[in-house]
DNA sequence: GTGAAAGCGCTAACAC
DNA sequence: GTGTTAGCGCTTTCAC
C-alpha cells in the first residue's frame, strides 16, 4: 500500500495537520518541522492522493477543456486530425504541468439538447478548477450560464465580442487578415480573390472584414465575385480555387482565409495547370504543419493557439487564488513563405 | 450547493446504500426501489462525485495516456503538431466517453532521472484505472516494472515483441513494409531507394526489414547504398530524398519510412527539377493529414492508430473487472494516391 | 506555531 | 432485498 499522510506524520512525529501544513507550503511553520516533515515525505516516497485533497478541499486540480464533438470528432473521423485541439493541449498541457495541475479534455455535445445535463454533470464530478472554452462554442450563451451559475471560472478562446462573462484570450483577426491582404496588395496584386469560411464562427466574419477594410484603405473595391464562401474544409478550397481560376477575369492572388482552403486552391490550381505562385499567388490562415510542407509552402498567418491556450490555462490558475475578469490579447505573425510573389 | 447521495436517499425514503446500489446497477434491487431512486436522482438532477468515488472504492473512472514529453514537447514546438498523439487520443476519447470515463493525458520525460519518482507519483496521485504506453516508450522495462508494482493495468501501443508483460496493440509494420515495396516492384520499380527511422523505434527496424524481405524475395538485392538513414523528420527526409536523387545511379522509387519524411523526398525532388510521380515514385508510411493534401497526394500505408487506441482502451476498461493478459493485432491499409506509378 | 476533531461524499463489509 | 456502520486520505475549523 502507498504511504499516506499518517504514515508521514508518524514517521516525522508529527500531526497529520503540520504535514498538511508542509504540503501546501502554508504560513506559520517552523523550519525544524518543515525539515522533519520533507525528510518523512522523502523516505517514504509520500504522495497525497488527488481524490482525497479534492474531496476535503476545495479544489481539484484539474482543469478541464470543453471541446465540441461533433466537430472534432468529424475532424479526427476525415483523417485531417485537428491542429486546433493539439496545439490547444500543448499550450495547456505545458502550463498545467508546471503547476502540478492536470488537464482533461472533454468532448461536449454543443447542439443537443442534452447538452445542460451533461455540462453540469461534468462540473460536478470533476469539479474542475477551471473550463477553457472552444470556439465557436465560446459563446455559447447556455455554456456560459451553467459555468456562471456553478462558480467555475472559464476562460473563452478565440471570443472577439466581449460579452462581460468570464475571461477572454483572443486574437485580431481583423486586423491580421487585413495585413495579409496588404501584403498581397504591396507585391503588386490588384484582384485579389478571397475564399471566406462558414458563417457560423465569428473568426470568418473578422477575416472576411479584415479583407475587405484592407481593399478599401488602397482605393481598391470589394468585388463580389471574387469572394467564394467555403467552410473551412479542403474540398470547399478546391471548388473555391476552380472557380476562381476559371473565371473570365481571373485574379492574381488567392487568400483563403484558412490553410485547409488554401491547400484546396493549391490542389485546384495544379489541376488547371496554372503554376503558384507564378500563375497565381496562394495564402492561408492558421499556420497548420500541413502548410509548411506542401509545394509550394503556403505563405499564412501564424494564429498563436498554443499561447493563446497557455495564457488562459495561467489566467484559470490564478483565478482559483484571485478571482478577477482578465481579457488577453495575443499577437499573431505574417509568415512569408513561396506560395506568394509580384503577379507575373 | 450539489445534490449528495444523502439528499437522493432523504428524498427517495431510502438508506444511501441503495442509491449507491442503484447507481452502480449492483444486483439484488427490487424494481419498486429501483424506481423510486431514478426519480429522486432525476428531480434533483443528481451526479455522484468523483472524487468521493475514487477515495472509498476502487476505481477512478480515470484512463492515463503516457506520452514521451521531449518528443511531443518538440512536435508541438516546431509546430509539426502530433498527429500520433491526435489520433491516439480521438480513439481512447470515444471509447472513454462510451463507458462513462475519463482521458487524462500525461507528459512524461521518459529520459529523466527522475522518471521513476514522477511515474509513481502519477499513479498513485491520480490512481487511474489503466494506462496506455506509446512507443517509443512501450518497451521501456523501469516504466513497466512500476505499472506492474503497482498493479495498474496497461497496455503497450505498438510494442511488436511480446515481453509477456501487460496487454499489447500492434500492427504489423514489417508486413506492411513489404507489401509496400512489392507494390513498387509490382509497378515495375528494380532500383527503390529507403528512408529509415531512427533505430530507437522498433517500428524502424520492422519496417526496414519488410523493405529488404520484399526485396529478395523478388530477387533483388539490397544495396546498401539505396538506404539513408533518417529521424522521422520533414528535414532529415529532405537530407536523404536529395541524397538519394543526386547519387550517380538513382533510384526510380523512393519509400520513406514515415510521411513526414516523405514529404521532405518530395520537397527535394521539387527542388532538383525532379517530377513526382513522373521522375521518381515517392511513398511514405502513416498516412497523416499533410499526406493527403501534399503534391502529389502521397501512396502510403495507413497506420490504424485510433483504432488500436480504441482497441486498447476497452482493453482496459474490461481488464477492470476481468484481469487478462490481452495480444490484439489492428490491420493496416496500403493507400494508393498520386505520387507512384510505373517507372517512366 | 501546532494539534485534535470533524467532516468531504462516496463504497465496502457486514448485519438484518 | 435493504440498512448500518466504518472507513478512504485528505482539508478545514477551531482549540491551545
Amino acid at each position: 500500500m502507498p504511504a499516506t499522510i499518517y504514515d508521514v506524520a508518524a514517521l516525522a512525529g508529527v500531526s497529520i495537520k503540520s504535514v498538511s501544513r508542509v504540503l501546501n507550503r502554508e504560513p506559520n511553520v517552523s523550519a525544524a518541522l518543515q525539515a522533519k516533515v520533507q525528510d518523512a515525505v522523502n523516505s517514504l516516497d509520500y504522495r497525497p492522493s488527488l481524490s482525497a485533497r479534492t474531496l476535503a478541499g476545495s479544489s481539484s486540480y484539474l482543469i478541464a477543456a470543453f471541446v465540441d464533438a461533433d466537430l472534432t470528432l468529424e475532424h479526427w473521423r476525415s483523417g485531417r486530425g485537428s491542429d486546433y485541439l493539439s496545439r490547444l493541449q500543448f499550450g495547456a498541457l505545458v502550463e498545467c504541468r508546471k503547476a502540478g495541475y492536470h488537464l482533461l479534455v472533454e468532448l461536449v455535445d454543443y447542439g443537443a439538447s442534452s447538452l445542460e445535463a451533461r455540462l453540469s454533470a461534468l462540473l460536478r464530478s470533476l469539479r474542475p478548477d477551471g473550463v477553457l472554452l472552444t470556439p465557436p462554442n465560446a459563446d455559447d450563451p447556455t455554456v456560459l450560464d451553467i459555468l456562471e451559475r456553478n462558480g467555475t471560472p472559464f476562460v473563452r478562446l478565440g471570443a472577439d465580442r466581449d460579452l462581460g462573462r468570464g475571461m477572454r484570450v483572443f486574437m485580431d483577426d481583423r486586423k491580421a487578415a487585413a495585413d495579409m491582404t496588404a501584403h498581397l496588395i504591396g507585391l503588386g496584386h490588384r484582384r485579389i480573390g478571397f475564399v471566406s469560411g462558414p458563417a457560423a464562427y465569428p473568426a470568418s466574419q473578422a477575416r472576411r472584414l479584415g479583407y475587405e477594410e484592407a481593399l478599401s484603405a488602397h482605393d481598391l473595391i470589394t468585388e463580389p465575385e471574387l469572394i467564394v464562401e467555403g467552410d473551412f474544409t479542403f474540398a470547399s478550397g478546391q471548388r473555391a480555387g476552380k472557380a476562381l481560376l476559371t473565371s473570365t477575369r481571373r485574379p492574381s492572388a488567392i487568400f483563403a482565409s484558412n490553410d485547409d482552403m488554401a491547400l484546396g486552391v493549391l490542389n485546384a490550381a495544379a489541376s488547371l495547370g496554372v503554376s503558384t505562385p507564378g500563375g497565381v499567388s496562394v495564402c492561408g490562415f492558421d499556420d497548420t504543419p500541413s502548410a509548411m510542407f506542401s509545394t509550394p509552402p503556403l505563405t499564412t498567418v501564424r494564429q498563436p493557439v498554443a499561447e493563446m491556450a497557455a495564457a488562459a490555462t495561467r489566467m484559470l490558475l490564478e483565478a482559483a487564488r484571485d478571482p478577477a475578469r482578465t481579457v488577453k490579447k495575443i499577437d499573431y505573425t505574417l509568415v512569408e513563405r513561396a506560395s506568394t510573389q509580384p503577379p507575373g
